[in-house]
Formats: structure tokens, C-alpha cells, sequence
DNA sequence: AAAAATATTGAACCGGTGGACAGGGTGGGC
DNA sequence: GCCCACCCTGTCCACCGGTTCAATATTTTT
């Protein structure tokens, strides 16, 4: 039997459509239900980001074992990670067609995760960045770096100005520059700024506008 | 129509017994196939690990829109997330019971990813460790700043200067920094690159020494 | 209504940053 | 020997970044 969980039944007009048998709650129950619902979907709108982790985890915590499924009608991969790591097993849009939601509920029955193509290219991206760490392919790749090179760009990338990064190192501060224009010229990148981001997130595009 | 793809057949006891109805063949075939698969299955075993991410995309390539599934003996996340990067919808072992290969095929049959629980805590861990820490309390959580706040610490971190956040965020480059000012107070950093650090990995400590 | 928080902007100051000129030293390959 | 890559250093300068004086308007909270 399919549960949501929503304070204002109209918000869950699509909802009603994908699951003509499914059942409606206002809010959370405290105590576990006498019959176990086989899935649970949380309407997140109206709850505040720190309040999002909690309220999943409070649902998890009362029927355990059942998935739960987040919906909002303003989502971002900000919330959807909340409500992942909180212990969902999916996060989509409330607006989202009936079919799609149907199909969601299949993935979650069987114990499959749910998550948009947006979300599962910056998850994928995000993970392989600390895996590789110097792996590849990558437009930061500082093994295209000589050592010393290397070790200057690491210093900065751990946030030391140039002063520190010549102090750590044992060189000037006029060396540190040199080796970081170096570096800059490299990657590709105007600033040590976007360096840090490059190294820390391959995949992230600079904001500036190429005019 | 199952099709799994893998050079020796004996490996493939378990996915007999998963998809009776199921085809194997040795090779990834070069030419879309006269009748499309509706999964396809690659063992993984004997492909290195440089070499994984590209027959999955050559898999991909020749079959759009069929989910590819990597199995292996030896499965690891990092070849999980190498496959996944190329474009599988999922990655199990290849000595897995029946049941659950079923019930992998049903998750990926509805579009759905399939990704093992400990692979999808560490990718959980390592997206939101870069979007904010999950916890609350910690240093860098952007729900501590205004909105205004907020939105010229987004713009920083994704490398714009001031006067390109003062641009696109339609303010004076004075607003900027005064923001800016209330946001490195608020988070103990003492300029923009320790924010970006911050925001972007919040475990990882200041590189100078505070002495 | 009073107080606090938020959003906005100005001028001036100074240290950090990056580029533009440089040049000298060392070690390996042709 | 010559060239090249790498490492190190110097000076000058324009620009950027962050802080320190401000001040005013709007919104939210108490």
C-alpha cells in the first residue's frame, strides 16, 4: 500500500493519478503503523533544509525497511542529497508525470535508488575527482606538473598565499610566482581561485563568461 | 531479450540461472545488432581497468538506450564507478544470487540505477561533503547565510571576481565585498580561497600555521 | 514602536596577486 | 658543445581583495 505524507492533499493531485489506491497522511506518524505501508512518499515542500534530513530519518526510523521517496515542486540536488543520505531512496518532482512516478516506485520496490540524470553526473563526478586524484584525462592533471610546480600548486590549493607557499618550500616568494605562473598557464585557469576549483572539481565549468 | 556479453561462458552460471531465456555472446559486436537486447550484461573479469570505461561506452554506443549492467568476481567501487561513468546502469557481482540479479534487471528496466550500498554511502558522502556536510554545526553550511549572502557566495566560489559577482548579481563591486565580509566572518575564513575550501571540503583543515 | 537584521553604497588604504620585462645556474640529451 | 627543460631570483607596476572608516533604506523581530 502506498503512503504520502503531506499536509495539504492538493499538492498531491499528480500523485493521486500514479497511485489511485495509495492513502494520505498530514504528517509523520510517531508510533509505527498497524499495517506497513510498502512505500512511503514525503512531500518536502514547506520544510527547511536542516529540517529535510531530519523528518527522512524520522520516517525511516518508523517504518524501517520501507523505502521512502522525497517530492517537491521546487527541487534541487541540494535537497535531493539531504534526503538521500538521510536514508531515501529517491527524490523526484512532484509535478512529474504520473508514468514516471510509477516507474520510481517500481526502482524503489526493488530496492533500487532513484535519482535524477543531473543529480548522477555530479554524484559520478564528484566521486571519481577524489578517486582519480591525478588519475586522467582531467584538465587539472597535476602530474602534467613538474615537482616542483606540483608542490607549489598543492601548498596553494591547501589555501597558503604566496609568502606561506615560499616559506613552506624554502624558496622566494618571486619563485612561488613564477612556478604558479607556470601552473596557471598550464591548467588554463586566470587565478588561483579557479586552480583550487579545477583541482578540487574537474568537471565544474568556470562561471565567467568566454566573451 | 538478456544479453550478456563474455568471452567464457562457464562465468556466467549464475546469470544462466537468473535469465534462463537470456543470449551470451564473446564479444561486444561492432554493428547495432538486427534485434535490440532490451539489457545488456558485461562481465567484467579480464578488462582492465583503463580499458572498462571504454568498452562500456562502446557497449552504450552500439546499443542506445539499452542498459548496459558490468558484473564481476573481483567487483571494486572504483571499477564501479569507472563503468557507471561510461554510461552502465548498474554494477553487481558476478556470483550474486539469481534473485537479486532479477531484481537488478527490473531496477534498470525502469530507468532506475543500481549501485550497491556501501558504493552509494561513499558516493553520498563525497557529493554532500562538498555541498555542505550534511551535519549542521559545521563550518562552512550555507543555510547560516543571508540570502544575499548566500548568492554572492556561490558566485565567488565558482571563481568570479567581484566585479563579475557585482554584475550578475546586478549590485554595486562595494555590496560584494560587504557581503562578502559578513561571510567570511561567519564562516572564520580570512579570504576567498579558504571559503571555496570551506564550501568545497569541509574536513579538510587551513594549511597555515595559526600562530 | 523600538530594536535588530538585512541590503545597499561611497572613499580611502594597503597588502596580496599576477604579468612584464629581466637574468643565472644545473643537468640531461643530441 | 649546444640546446632545452627545470629551478631559482630580481624589479616594477597595474589591479584585485579585504578592511576600515562611514551612511541610508527596507524588512523582520521583539
Amino acid at each position: 500500500m502506498m503512503l504520502a505524507i503531506c499536509p495539504r492533499a492538493e499538492l498531491l493531485a499528480r500523485w493521486r493519478k500514479a497511485f489511485p489506491e495509495g492513502r494520505v497522511l498530514a504528517t509523520i506518524p510517531r508510533a509505527p503503523l498497524t499495517v506497513a505501508p510498502s512505500q512511503l512518499w514525503l512531500h518536502a515542500d514547506g520544510i527547511a533544509d536542516p529540517d529535510l534530513g531530519r523528518r527522512v530519518a524520522a520516517l525511516v526510523a518508523v517504518c524501517p525497511g520501507v523505502p521512502v521517496v522525497v517530492i517537491s515542486t521546487a527541487p534541487n540536488q541540494y535537497r535531493a542529497l539531504l534526503a538521500l543520505e538521510a536514508g531515501a531512496s529517491g527524490f523526484c518532482h512532484a509535478l512529474a508525470a504520473p508514468e514516471l512516478m510509477q516507474q520510481v516506485a517500481t526502482v524503489v520496490a526493488h530496492g533500487g535508488l532513484w535519482v535524477g540524470p543531473e543529480l548522477m553526473k555530479r554524484m559520478l563526478g564528484a566521486v571519481t575527482a577524489r578517486l582519480d586524484q591525478g588519475g586522467g584525462g582531467s584538465v587539472a592533471d597535476l602530474s602534467r606538473l613538474t615537482p616542483r610546480e606540483r608542490a607549489v600548486a598543492t601548498e596553494v590549493s591547501r589555501g597558503a598565499t604566496n609568502k606561506e607557499a615560499a616559506r613552506t618550500l624554502g624558496i622566494t616568494e618571486r619563485t612561488v610566482k613564477a612556478h604558479l605562473a607556470a601552473v596557471f598557464e598550464k591548467f588554463g585557469v586566470r587565478d588561483r581561485l579557479e586552480l583550487v576549483i579545477a583541482l578540487r572539481d574537474p568537471l565544474a565549468a568556470p562561471a565567467r563568461s568566454v566573451a
